[in-house]
DNA sequence: AATGAAATCAACCGCTTTATA
DNA sequence: TTATAAAGCGGTTGATTTCAT
């Protein structure tokens, strides 16, 4: 593991090598191209010995997690769609906090994508005071797992996704949820999606592959398990 | 235009799980 | 079977950007 003592870093973060010999913080535009060239020609894993083999200041966790979040050429970025959203709310209703599997289901997405977009959405509905779900999503797990937070919920309101407005609020949530279920068997977006392969405009993977050579994937790399 | 608040995003930390010798 | 390393995961933080006043 790559972990530091707190509070020992440089005052120039993007230089700093802590003692450990590891870099922390941003990562530069070559460091990117270092790290995505080596899995290029080698492939995903082995993230410990990339710093060996490539002279990176980066432990593996923090190569892993940049290839994951940021390089991965299937990578959708930009905001979330109507859709998308949609299935996050649906995703967290019947898994919870289960950041890495909700993500398996949406291509393109990276669990702290996820995990940003709806920390984001709980606050903001929150300060509002509007519910979590749509009137018609209702959370499988209990009030305590899906909110560890104490809070006031409205629910069976109608839910405008578009507007995120809260329209007309009745009575108050229970854990029952045999509607979620039936709407996983009915609702065709609870199906899995094939995987999709995208580069991101302007992103540095698409202009990698257009400058460099050996930036030309030797291994698809599908992030969807297959079913 | 300046400023503060809110939102967004990237990255780290620490714990858990899985793989391997 | 056990110990260790590697990988995975979720929570959290802090920097930056955007928005409102």
């Amino acid at each position: 593991m790559c972990t530091l003592p707190h509070g020992g870093e440089n005052s120039d973060k993007d230089q700093a090598v802590e003692e450990s010999g590891f870099k922390k913080g941003p990562w530069t535009r070559e460091e990117d191209e270092v790290l995505a060239s080596y899995v290029s020609i080698h492939g995903v894993g082995n993230w410990n010995i990339v710093q060996k083999n490539t002279g990176l200041a980066r432990c593996g966790k923090s190569c892993r997690l940049r290839w994951t979040n940021h390089l991965r050429p299937d990578l959708k970025r930009g905001a979330f769609s109507d859709e998308e959203q949609r299935k996050v709310i649906e995703l967290h209703a019947s898994l919870g906090s289960k950041w890495a599997k909700m993500a398996q289901e949406l291509p393109g997405r990276t669990d702290n994508e996820i995990k940003n977009f709806w920390n984001t959405r709980l606050k903001k509905r929150r300060r509002l005071g509007l519910p979590v779900y749509p009137d018609d999503i209702k959370p499988m797990l209990n009030d305590s797992e899906a909110f560890p937070l104490p809070e006031l919920i409205f629910d069976d309101c109608n839910f405008d996704l578009e507007r995120e407005t809260l329209c007309m609020p009745s009575t108050s949530f229970g854990p029952e949820n045999s509607i979620f279920e039936q709407q996983i068997s009915d609702n065709p977006i609870m199906h899995h999606p094939k995987p999709i392969s995208i580069v991101p405009e302007n992103s540095i993977f698409e202009q990698q592959i257009s400058d460099n050579p050996i930036m030309h994937h030797p291994k698809p790399i599908s992030i969807v398990p297959e079913n």
